[in-house]
DNA sequence: GCACACAGAGCTGTATACAGTTTTGAATAT
DNA sequence: ATATTCAAAACTGTATACAGCTCTGTGTGC
C-alpha cells in the first residue's frame, strides 16, 4: 500500500496555504480538493484539523474550513513574536552551542549566503529561514526551535513580499554581524545585533502586508511568488 | 441535531490527556475510546489530528496515536519557553495596558487569590494560570497570550505535581510583586519579578517530572489529582 | 425596484464497512 | 527456560454513503 497518506496530505495542503493558492478568507471545498489531491474527504480532514491547531486555518462547525484571513494586527503579532523567540534562542545558542556547531553554521551561512542576488525569491527567503532555524536549533531548546517553525511557516508569505519588495538584501550583512558574535560568544551583541536585523524587517512588514493582499486578490491562476517576482522586475 | 461533535471530543480528550487518565507513552484504542465517548471514529480521529498538532499526542502511521511522554528534557524546554514568553508579555503589558485593564487584573487577583490554602490542587493551578494568562492578555499580542495558552495545557500536569508537593505557597506574594510593578509601568521591575518566579518553580520542576513519572504509572484507575492530593497530605 | 420566502442544490458531519497491516499469543524447536 | 514461527485477532487507514444543515438563486408580494 501506499503509506502514511495523511503526512503527504497535510504537507501539500500546508504548502498550498503557505503559498497562497488557496486565498485567505475563502471556504474551501472538500470534495474538490480531496479530487484534486485524489484522496477521500476522510484523509483530508484529518490533516486540515492539524492545520486547523496550527492556526492556518480557521474551522467553523457546519460551515467547514476556512484559509486564515490576513490581517495586519495579527501579522505584526507574529513578527514581535518571532523577534522574542530569536532573540532568547541566540542568547542561549551563545552559552549552549559547541565550537563545532557555531563552526558548522558558519559554514553554512558562507556557503549558501554568498550571493542571494538574481535568486528565486522562494529561495532567497528558504536560505534566510534556514540561518535563522539554524541558531534557533543551537539554543539546544526543541521548543523553540517549533515555535520558531511554526512561526515561519505563517509568515512565508509576507517574508516573499518583503524580500520582492525590496531587492536590495542587507540581511547577509546583518547575518554575518550576528555570525560573528555567536562566534565570540556575546550574547548581548548577538542579541542586539538579531533583535535590530528583524526589527527593520519590521518596518516594511506593513507594506508587505498592504502589498500582499492585493497581490493575492489579482485574477488569475498562476502561482503567487512567480507573480510577485514578475511584478517586482517589471 | 447535537452541533459541534468535534469540538467536544477535542476538549474532552485533551482534557483526558492533560489530567494524563491517558498515560504517557501509551496507544490509545480508537475503537474503545469512540465507544466511552459515544461517537464513531471519523470525528475523533479529527480531534486527535488537531491534538498531534499540537503536541500532545504522537502519531505513528500503521501504528495510530500516542499519549506524547513525559521526558524531563521536554518538561524542562516548555518551562524555558515559558519563561521568554512571559517575560516579554509582561514587559508589553507595561507599555500597552490601560489603567482600567491593569486595575481588573489586581481586583482579580486580589479577589480570587487571597489564600488558596485548603483548595483543591486544581483549583489553585487554575487560579494560578489565570493571573499568568491575564498578563499575556494584557500585553496586546494575540500570538504570545495564545502560545502560553498551549504551554500551559503540556504543563499543567506538572504544575499539579509541584504545587502538590509544595504546600507552602509563595506564590501569592510573588504575585503581588508583580502587579506592583506593572501598576507602576516598571518594566524590568516586573520582568525581575516574573523571571525570578518562574525560576524558583524551574527548580521544583526536575523532582515533579520523576514524581510525577511515577505516579503516572502508578496502578489504579482513580482520579490523578485526586491521588496525588492525597499522597502529598498522607 | 426591493425585500422576503421558499425550493433546490450543494456541502458538511458522521457512521459504517472493508482492506491491509500490525500485534498478540500459542505452539514448536533449540 | 528461551527463542522463533506462524496464524488468528485486533487495530488502523480510507472510501463511501447518507442525513441534515447551509447557501444560492428564483419567484412572488409589496
Amino acid at each position: 500500500m501506499a503509506g502514511p497518506r495523511v503526512d503527504d496530505i497535510y504537507d501539500q495542503v500546508k504548502a498550498m496555504a503557505v503559498s497562497f493558492r488557496l486565498r485567505p478568507g475563502d471556504r474551501l471545498n472538500e470534495v474538490a480538493l480531496s479530487k484534486d489531491l485524489g484522496v477521500s474527504r476522510t484523509p483530508l480532514r484529518e490533516a486540515l484539523n492539524r492545520l486547523v491547531a496550527e492556526r492556518l486555518f480557521d474551522f467553523r462547525p457546519g460551515q467547514g474550513f476556512f484559509c486564515r484571513p490576513l490581517d495586519p494586527q495579527g501579522v505584526f503579532d507574529l513578527f514581535e513574536l518571532r523577534q522574542i523567540i530569536e532573540v532568547a534562542a541566540v542568547r542561549a545558542a551563545c552559552e549552549k552551542a559547541t565550537d563545532d556547531e557555531l563552526q558548522m553554521l558558519r559554514d553554512d551561512l558562507y556557503a549558501t549566503g554568498l550571493d542571494i542576488t538574481g535568486l528565486a525569491v522562494e529561495e532567497a527567503v528558504s536560505r534566510d529561514e534556514a540561518f535563522h532555524l539554524g541558531i534557533a536549533r543551537l539554543s539546544g531548546n526543541a521548543e523553540l526551535l517549533q515555535t520558531l517553525t511554526r512561526i515561519n511557516e505563517r509568515i512565508r508569505y509576507i517574508r516573499w513580499i518583503s524580500m520582492s519588495l525590496d531587492r536590495v538584501q542587507r540581511s547577509k550583512s546583518e547575518h554575518k554581524r550576528v555570525m560573528q558574535a555567536l562566534l565570540e560568544r556575546d550574547a548581548d551583541e548577538a542579541a542586539q545585533a538579531l533583535s535590530a536585523h528583524i526589527a527593520k524587517r519590521m518596518d516594511q512588514v506593513q507594506d508587505a502586508v498592504r502589498h500582499g493582499i492585493s497581490s493575492i486578490y489579482m485574477e488569475g491562476s498562476q502561482d503567487i511568488a512567480t507573480r510577485i517576482i514578475e511584478e517586482a522586475q517589471g
